[in-house]
DNA sequence: ATGAAAGCGCTAACAG
DNA sequence: CTGTTAGCGCTTTCAT
């Protein structure tokens, strides 16, 4: 292995010029740069992180927490895993995959080990029980998702109460008066996610505010559950002709069920969907959505923590702003 | 930040000692074991984790390289990336997540920084450019997926020859005679992934041995691809009357299609697919399938690699049986 | 613009 | 069974 002493020796200069010509951290001269880099490039050194990370107490190291459980959207995750991933490197840092399975004891051995030197947590829930930590950890933190109390936390989500507003309008304008809410799996609301909460405040005041009637049916995804859901929808609300779904694996099983059922998208009924851009494309009929912006969650999160280990930077909490693209599963409700 | 040398003086013991305590490395009395886990626990010690990677030049940590693509299957991906850590942290070790994106330079940073005592490397290609790395890098690593050439590296993989055959079997079984194969996207054949091109063998001759007619295209997600692929398909072979789907973003849009052109499964065509047995659960249909073991490879990648680490274990391909399940997709030829 | 040297916190001989 | 001690490879004052 070859250590810095070794590339020092070899350029003929000291360990400590050797340190900031690959730190930057004071100026050197063209010469001698040269010639350590030269070096550096003759020898193949690369500098040992356990080493670094003991002399600078920094690891330049983030972990991410995602969430153990697989009832909701896995690519999402995977999407914004991959871009944090991504973002982060281009600070120079790495990513730490850590599971929720730990919990609590995740954050204690991380931030007490200095094995990161900050954290991104993922499905965060409103009460979460890893928030207290965080408050109190000498690393910083940004959560994706938005918990019930955010003093001294930085938060950055989607604006999930503007996402149901935004769907209900939408469906409104088209002359819709009465709307189902096909949403996430009743584990997800048990759990109380902040995201599904959020959608329905907004698709619910909305509602309210432009005389929509809303009835909201949890589902588990999968084609036999959707069906019983949309059963008992058209059971309750027989001139339902629009639908809002936050499920993607209810998105194409409730397209198939209406067609199968003679009703036509979206002749007869509307369909407006909460997901990524790529479920709205690829389904049956091209859906109406708001996407899901995964990967800018994903490198604002990350922004927003670099920017705190730089000193730069303070505790806030970041909406993005929702947008609804308009596709071929919605229109003007049947008169 | 409390240190190990503090712990020591709390409990009136050498520094040496309470290293000794927690690594079990030296049979340590009952009492004094105690005084210092008693002081562990008051002074909320944490080992710092580079001062320990330095020392001992191990990081605990074992690097994942996930694809950064996303036009295979997410879910799998996750799962594995999901297996892998829970059961890293069951040996004491944590996860760093890498992203394909920086290809070799990432394998050369973390082997040459130690930032990594070992690499588990997904989305192998026939021919892939880490592996010359790999081969000479100080650390283990392992292979989720095989490629062309195995020599010198551990690889863990579901058999996708079996698994092809066994789809092919099944169906030639219930005396079909004309199958089609739906396949992953024309760029990940391409690309010469391994399991595509194996899948396909396996498929390939197996339906020599039994006098099946194969038609392979590969296809896009989504259901416009698909409606011209199956378009295309019964052009060619206006017989076909069973399917084989190796595309999990094919399956739904494939169902949908055969049902708007009045072919009832299995009754008059019969579909096997080759994805997670929740996919297969949740279709419109249940499909009979042969499941990927995303948890089991991953667990098993883990497994291998702690056990290269710990001095156990040698150069080995595991390919794990596959196991195809019946459901209500699969039924007789129509006669 | 460069060197010298003191640690960072822990592990693992070596010595009893 | 326990203590002493010499590093691990790097960063960062303090000098010059």
């Amino acid at each position: 292995m070859v250590t810095l002493a070794e590339v020092a020796q070899h350029a003929g200069v000291s360990a400590s010029t050797v340190s900031y010509v690959l730190s930057g951290k004071r100026s050197i001269s063209a010469t001698t740069r040269q010639r350590v880099e030269q070096s550096i490039r003759e020898l193949g050194y690369h500098p040992n992180a356990g080493a670094r990370a003991l002399a600078s107490s920094r690891s330049n190291i983030i972990a991410l927490m995602v969430p153990l459980r697989t009832d909701m959207y896995v690519p999402v995750m995977m999407e914004i895993a991959i871009a944090v991933a991504t973002t982060a490197r281009t600070h120079g840092y790495d990513v730490l995959l850590l599971t929720g399975e730990e919990g609590p004891d995740a954050v204690r051995r991380v931030t007490g080990s200095g094995l990161a030197d900050a954290m991104i947590l993922m499905d965060v829930e409103l009460d979460d029980e890893r928030l207290p930590l965080l408050r109190e950890a000498a690393q910083p933190s940004v959560l994706i998702g938005l918990p019930a109390d955010t003093t001294g936390l930085t938060c950055v989500d989607l604006d999930f109460r503007a996402t149901g507003a935004l769907c209900v309008e939408h469906l409104a304008g088209l002359g819709h008066r009465d709307v189902a809410v096909i949403g996430e799996a009743p584990a997800v609301y048990e759990r109380h996610t902040g995201f599904a909460e959020r959608t329905l405040d907004g698709l619910r005041s909305r509602a309210r505010e432009t005389g929509v009637r809303l009835l909201h049916r949890p589902c588990e995804g999968g084609y036999d559950a959707m069906a019983v859901t949309l059963a008992r929808v058209f059971d309750e609300r027989p001139g339902t002709t629009g639908f809002v779904v936050q499920n993607e694996s209810a998105v194409e099983p409730l397209l198939a069920l209406l067609r199968q059922q003679g009703r036509a998208v979206p002749e007869d009924v509307s369909v407006v969907a909460i997901c990524p851009d790529q479920v709205a494309v690829q389904a049956s009929v091209r859906l109406t959505s708001v996407s899901i912006p995964a990967q800018e969650m994903g490198r604002r999160a990350v922004e927003h923590l670099v920017a705190k280990l730089d000193g730069r930077g303070a505790d806030e909490v970041v909406l993005l702003a929702p947008e609804l693209t308009v596709r071929a599963s919605s229109g003007p409700a049947a008169s």
